[in-house]
DNA sequence: CGGGCCTTTGACTGGTTTCAACTTCTGTGG
DNA sequence: CCACAGAAGTTGAAACCAGTCAAAGGCCCG
């Protein structure tokens, strides 16, 4: 069901049998097929949704018509428009899954009020902020210092497993460049 | 002296006066002027930084030598190089005051006792991080549909008295572009 | 008032995109 | 289980956004 979820937890603060019952009440898993959203542009991101198993991606649509990726979820991460979310505003994004995925998901009444019953929850999701914070600080960094050449080969060097599970034209997309250019940098590197 | 941190603590959560003297005890304010460093390549980011008042950089020296700044920090915001900070690895970063700028620190020891001292902080933290994480899903997106140009004119509408507090060079950086094409551009606007 | 840093200008270059056509893969229905 | 339509990936030519380099001008601060 949830067991990743809860060793996670476990991972930065100690929680309690009960505790676990106590969360229980509060989330929802949910089973996704391939191609399954859970979210979609002009709704409000009412959820945050963590990764049990599975893959999902965060994109929207630019100026082009063309999906713009901007986050991919695998096993172990949180994700959500954070605006959206925090807001109540209509989001501008897609959630969606790549592969069969399982989800936990809890909406953000329901994390408020698990928050109020189990305020050390709030260090879990404290710390949980802190690394996404620090994830995007090193993602920024790359980017800024990168040629689109050797953030592809940086990318598929440190996650080739991920290269195999999910189409190109998606990693493309998600490292800023055409599927051509890709293309013909997959070429020069074989 | 932290008149704006506390502030901006209780516009999330209660907080007593009792609190904020245990609060008092953990941080440390300082005055810096013009060009001083908080950070420095090689060191271990120990500390997290709260601006009280005035500005400061984030940056660090790409493969050309020369400075590429990844943040900037106004009145208000907490910044930090997270990955060092938790991992008390050292850091490739540069943080430096712009102008004038009055600070509070903590350390990641103090940062530590103090929410176990005062667990209910967790939460400010927690909210503070997740607006960090919000914001850097916006900037993210930004990136991603602007062309240079129009990344240029966004920030300077957005920001126009940012654009007179600090120097061309420094925001052709954050925006990453060169500071003749900047000027270009800004030839182009005028 | 002078030196060095910041900004501007213009010519040239190249990494990356765009477009269009072609090939290969994949999944769905008959 | 095969066929075939649409999706994904490749190729090559042309165009362009933005960077590089070099040199000159402006301006701040000691």
């Amino acid at each position: 069901m949830s067991d990743k979820l809860f060793q996670q937890i476990r991972k930065f603060i100690d929680l309690s049998a009960n505790d676990e019952l106590v969360v229980n009440k509060y989330i929802n898993t949910l089973q996704l097929n391939k191609k399954e959203f859970l979210l979609h542009d002009g709704k409000v991101c009412n959820d945050l949704y963590f990764v049990e198993k599975g893959c999902l991606r965060m994109y929207f649509i630019n100026k082009k018509d063309s999906e713009q990726i901007t986050q991919f979820a695998l096993d172990g991460w949180w994700i959500a428009d954070y605006m959206s979310f925090m807001n109540n505003t209509p989001s501008n994004y897609y959630i969606q899954s790549i592969e069969k995925t399982e989800i936990v998901s809890i909406s953000s009444q329901k994390f408020d009020d698990l928050l109020k019953e189990l305020p050390h929850l709030e260090k879990y999701f404290r710390i949980i902020m802190q690394k996404a914070v620090a994830a995007s600080q090193h993602r920024a960094k790359l980017m800024y210092e990168m040629t689109k050449e050797e953030f592809y080969i940086h990318f598929s060097t440190s996650f080739p497993e991920f290269m195999q599970r999910v189409p190109q034209y998606m990693i493309a997309s998600y490292l800023g460049l055409t599927p051509e250019y890709m293309s013909e940098l997959r070429k020069k590197k074989l």
